[in-house]
DNA sequence: CTTGGAAAGTCAACAAGGCTGACATAAACT
DNA sequence: AGTTTATGTCAGCCTTGTTGACTTTCCAAG
C-alpha cells in the first residue's frame, strides 16, 4: 500500500510536480464523492429527528467550543445570522441548546449543549468518526498525514485560521 | 473500540494507529472547511451565469463522459430525476448541453456539451483546478498520494465504483 | 448624560435545489 | 399483447441559503 519513494504514479517525482488536468480532475472528483460519504451517516440519523445538516453543524461547533457566541458561530459557519438563527431557535426550543446572556457583555449570547443536545451530538459524531477511523486505518498513518496537509491547503486562509485555532487537546 | 487487527500496517515510526476522538474531530473539521474552499471559486463564477452547484456537477460529469445517458448521470450524482431534470432542462434551453436520442436504444438520451457548454466547463474547472494545483504543490507529492488514498476510503463502496471507473487517461 | 453604533433578534419575502407522488410517452423486451 | 424501462413533466413540499428592514439591548465615546 505504501512504498514511499518508489514512484507508483508520475506525481511522486522528487522535486517537480507535474500535474495533468486529468490528475487534478481525479482529485476534484475524489473530493466530491468522498464528501458525500462523509455526510451520509449523520444525514441518515438526522432524519429521525427532523433535523438537517445545518443543525448538525451548529451542534458540532457548540460542542467544540462550549459557551461560544452567536457571532463567533456565524464566522465559523459562514452563513447569515438569519439562517443560523432559524436553526438555533429550533434547537433551543427543543431543549438541545441553551442560550445564556453574557456576563461581561450582556448583548452576547453564549451557547451550550444541554444533556439532550450532548446525546444527539454524540450519536452524530460517533457515526462520523466511525467512518473516518475506518478510512484512516485502511489508508495508513502516512496517508492520513498527507490527507490533512492537502485539506489544509485547500481551505481559504480565513477558514484555515478557524481550523488551526483548535489544535489537538486545546 | 480499539480492537483493530493486529498491526496490518506496521510502518516505521508509529506502528499502531492510535486515534483519539479529538484527532478524528480534526479530520472531520478539515473536511468541512476544505470542502467550502473547494467549492468557493466555481460558486463565485456560477453567480454570473445564474447557475448553481447542481449545474456545475451536471456539466462536469457530461464533460467527463460525453454521450452519457440521463440514467447514468442520475446514478453518479445521486439525486432524483426530477431534480436533475430541472437542471438539465435549463442547460439544454440555454444551449450549453445537447441531448441526442440514442441509436441502439431510442429511449435513451445521450448528453453532450455544446461549444458554449465547453466554455463554461473550462472556466469552472480551471478555477477549481487552480486551487487544487496550488494545494498539491504546497503539500508535496507524498501528501497528495495520501490525500487521495484517504478520500477513496471515505467514499461509499458504490461511489468508489463510479470513481474508479475512470482511471487517469481513460 | 446623551447618543452613536455594535450585537443580537425578528419578520417578511424569495430562490436554489433537494424530495415525493402521479402521470405520460415511447421504445424495448418477453 | 402486455410489461418493463428510460425519460420527461406537473404539482407541491421541505431545508437552507439569501436580502432588506426594523427593534431592542447596551457598551462606550463624546
Amino acid at each position: 500500500m505504501s512504498d514511499r519513494g518508489t514512484g507508483q504514479t508520475p506525481i511522486s517525482g522528487e522535486s517537480l510536480l507535474f500535474l495533468t488536468d486529468d490528475q487534478l480532475r481525479r482529485g476534484i472528483e475524489a473530493m466530491f464523492f468522498a464528501y458525500r460519504g462523509f455526510t451520509a451517516d449523520p444525514d441518515r440519523i438526522l432524519q429521525d429527528y427532523a433535523y438537517g445538516r445545518a443543525h448538525h453543524r451548529a451542534v458540532h461547533f457548540i460542542k467544540r467550543s462550549p459557551g461560544t457566541t452567536v457571532n463567533n458561530l456565524l464566522d465559523i459557519l459562514g452563513v447569515t445570522k438569519q439562517s443560523l438563527n432559524r436553526v438555533l431557535r429550533a434547537l433551543i426550543e427543543d431543549g438541545l441548546v441553551e442560550s445564556r446572556v453574557g456576563k461581561q457583555d450582556r448583548r452576547e449570547r453564549h451557547l451550550f449543549l444541554t444533556e439532550t443536545g450532548q446525546e444527539l451530538e454524540k450519536e452524530l459524531s460517533e457515526a462520523q468518526r466511525g467512518r473516518m477511523r475506518a478510512a484512516y486505518r485502511d489508508a495508513g498513518p502516512d496517508a492520513v498525514a498527507g490527507f490533512r496537509q492537502v485539506l489544509e491547503q485547500i481551505m481559504d486562509p480565513e477558514m484555515r485560521r478557524h481550523f488551526q485555532a483548535f489544535k489537538e487537546g486545546s
